[in-house]
DNA sequence: AAGTGGTCTAGACCACGGG
DNA sequence: CCGTGGTCTAGACCACTTC
């Protein structure tokens, strides 16, 4: 049994796109050209184009045609001190950005009451539908949609305090919780990789074949946690670095091309 | 216009799946019972499924039948000293995951002479195409595919050490490396989430619809980076956690149900 | 108007897996 | 053997984009 005709088909876009015949934005042949070429049906032809649409390597605009996609990396460098506030008076996200260029957004911004769900619930070390403050946010670069982010609160930590509020607290919510006696002493971060739901497909713009990285934040203040941030992001759009010890070395010779760093 | 015929279905079939009317491991209605049950061509019924199975949801095996994908997640914990040897004796894998009761293995251990490519001479601060030892091993757990791992050392630190043994060496590179003199003293984690390429998908057995989570770790000792290991795990299964400070609340009270943690 | 991809039908033959 | 999914054909109509 020979390979299939779809997959054949697929893997001779594959490599023209490796080699670089096609470029990322290129426009593909349309399906009728590859229909004639193979000399197959439209369906072979769009089966083999959703293959590499399931690989990411392509993209399909109704209307327009098929283009291969390009993707550039952003980095973000995840703080490493146990504070978490490393890089001066803003909150990570936008301090670093901005020392590296890249035009940050949050927008959005909508503070929530709701009960905790199993998953938010075992993080905070809470009862299963107990009340919690949520802080939420969406954030863009370039314009394009990048990340969602949610911070979760016990309800009795957040009460009382600024982080109640309606509004984007531009000082950093790490701030807040020390001024109100939870410094923050230590975290754990937990990073998934999976596909999106179709919710946040919806909302990042993902194509088909694009996964999402999400990152769990708990941070811990001595005896108890005291906050956790869920941030989903384009996946293949976004790298996270971590840094320990001594990493002076890094920087000082040519990294990755095109990389952007974040923090 | 209305929602896509193949859209309508497989919202249907998400929803049973969501609700637990159709569990993990269990058996899909078959195309053609779909058909019936919808009215629809087959060709439409492929495509609700086909689009389940790209969102990782569902796998179909070939005579057989398609099924509810069923994961358990296995959580590596990062080690967060800067000298990279925190648990022990035998190298981070092993020890902490015998300390979780899951079973590991490590198997086709290979040393190979390679050219360093633009990804690796860029991370090791060598120019491309310089040699590079690369030791690589694959993992398993519980006899499933589940790692691949690759570290590359520069020539010249691997020459006349263990290093170019082409066995796999017990009590771990970072004692080798040490012995030699070169003590690591920090390290950078770059960690992305990405579709798998066709080897990777071939060698983890991964559907269409399961994402990779890639780990870049660079280790430093001092004034130069001394080993690149790139680490592919099955995405959806692997969970990747970093500790950073006191964390000694964490673990006391309820946690992700059936999670394992290793490390 | 012409070209693109998106949706859908109604067939067909095949390989694989389990009784 | 029969039921399963895998592959493939040859049509059709549609919406959207570009000119």
């Amino acid at each position: 049994m020979p390979e299939p005709l779809y997959r054949q088909i697929a893997e001779h876009l594959r490599t023209r796109i490796d080699r670089g015949e096609l470029r990322p934005g290129e426009q593909l042949p349309s399906e009728a050209d590859l229909e004639e070429e193979f000399g197959v049906s439209r369906n072979t032809v769009r089966l083999a184009v959703a293959a590499l649409a399931n690989e990411g390597l392509i993209e399909s605009r109704a209307g327009r045609g098929t283009f291969v996609r390009e993707r550039r990396t952003i980095t973000v460098l995840q703080s490493t001190e146990p504070q978490g506030i490393p890089l001066g008076p803003k909150d990570v996200f936008k301090s670093a950005l901005e020392r590296e260029g890249v035009v940050p957004e949050q927008d959005n911004f909508r503070m929530e009451f709701r009960r905790a769900t199993p998953e938010v619930a075992a993080r905070l070390q809470i009862e299963e539908g107990e009340p919690v403050v949520v802080r939420r946010m969406d954030r863009f670069v370039d314009g394009e949609r990048w990340s969602q982010q949610e911070s979760f609160y016990p309800k009795d930590i957040a009460e009382g305090t600024e982080l109640m509020s309606p509004e984007d607290i531009p000082r950093g919510t790490v701030r807040v919780l020390a001024e109100n006696g939870y410094v923050q002493t230590g975290f754990r971060d937990e990073i998934n990789c999976r596909m999106p739901t179709r919710e946040e497909a919806a909302f990042l713009g993902s194509p088909p074949g694009a996964p999402v990285l999400e990152i769990f934040r708990v941070a811990y203040s001595g005896e108890r946690p005291i906050r956790l941030t869920i941030t989903v992001y384009a996946g293949d759009s976004t790298q996270v670095a971590y840094e320990i010890g001594d990493v002076s070395a890094r920087g000082e010779s040519g990294r990755g091309s095109r990389d952007r760093e974040t923090g």
